[in-house]
DNA sequence: TTTGACATGTAAGCCGTTACATGATTTA
DNA sequence: TAAATCATGTAACGGCTTACATGTCAAA
């Protein structure tokens, strides 16, 4: 009855042992290749919640011998953490997010740098831009054919479309903001 | 000499400040209109920085008495903040951010969700993105003859771009998920 | 023999939020 | 008289990251 209010972290990790029943190491894998480009986590903080969720009856471990690697601990759903996890998604809300941007941080203080500073900031983000906009590219076009993967699909398709708009973005704004930086800035050091 | 190595937090606060001298309940508001949208700052966080920066000397506060109101404590750029400061905007390296998205967490696990659960999370996510539309064109259309406001004006038409591209995101996938959720899922409470 | 995958954790510590605490002045 | 603005902080706490620690097996 006791409903501990977890962070969502925990209710991610239930998630992603809800698809399969998987070990600290091979959980921390899946997280970074399927969930990672919107939700981080860390190897270490995977073990914490792990261990947390075990000790709340969520999950259950297993101890499984492999012949050629190290004994791993098998973690899996039981019927309490699958209903919590179950709830969460059906009626947990949805809070507004307002993720940090330093990027756009350095945008602001913009008169403060150089035309070339600013020139290689705007360099350095498009280039990510592309790489991450080549990435998104080729998971949306492999899991194209695959309708089971369709939810999959739309989270990257996601990410696809948020790189595009910063590409989009970058190509109008340039002009305008180096026109402005040499306009306006003094060199390097000496912005006041 | 010692290089005291900050959180970006410090550097933020550093950068409000160097925009004209302020106290922190208006730092607070300043930060809350300015930069708010992407870089969110507690009250209590600012009070907290602006007291480590001006013990470690990098501003300098004094206090005003005021006529209606209490005696506020105007905080101002020290020329070992302003130089560090201009450090961090000179040479600080951007790196690559990947924020959290609880959004697409729930995407993710849309095979789990009824399509009506589905499609309130849409709508919702959808009114948001209208709203922060407006918001933003708002901000561009306000800053648009002022070259002089052009970078900020850029981090709100950045804004414009994103949660465009998030209504663009909705339009195309929305049809998709909800065909999906329609096959596949079973009513809530009852997904495996 | 060294690198890399596999595997599991602990410890320290900062960052940042939430809640708490206080009090004057103006306006509705 | 209640609410809103102005104003400044403290305390507790949790979340999350970084660094540390250890060990096997396979391949180069």
């Amino acid at each position: 009855m006791a409903e501990p209010k977890l962070p969502a972290t925990a209710y991610v990790v239930l998630g992603l042992v809800s698809v399969r029943p998987a070990a600290g190491h091979e959980l921390a894998q899946f997280a970074e290749r399927s969930i990672g480009y919107f939700f981080p986590l860390t190897r270490s903080h995977i073990y914490l919640e792990l261990d947390r969720l075990c000790q709340l009856g969520l999950l259950e471990a297993t101890e499984v011998d492999q012949e050629r690697f190290p004994t791993k601990r098998v973690y899996e759903l039981t019927e309490k953490g699958g209903s919590i996890l179950q709830r969460w998604l059906d009626d947990a809300e949805l809070v507004p997010e307002r993720p940090r941007n330093l990027f756009l941080v350095r945008v602001f203080f913009g008169d403060r740098m150089s035309q070339e500073r600013i020139e290689a900031l705007l360099d350095e983000y498009e280039q990510e831009a592309r790489q991450r906009s080549e990435q998104f590219t080729e998971i949306v076009d492999r899991l194209a054919p695959r309708p089971e993967s369709a939810f999959r699909r739309a989270t990257a398709l996601y990410g696809l479309r948020r790189e595009e708009a910063k590409l989009q973005w970058l190509a109008e704004m340039r002009p305008v903001l180096l026109a402005q930086a040499r306009g306006e800035a003094t060199g390097s050091g000496a912005a006041r």
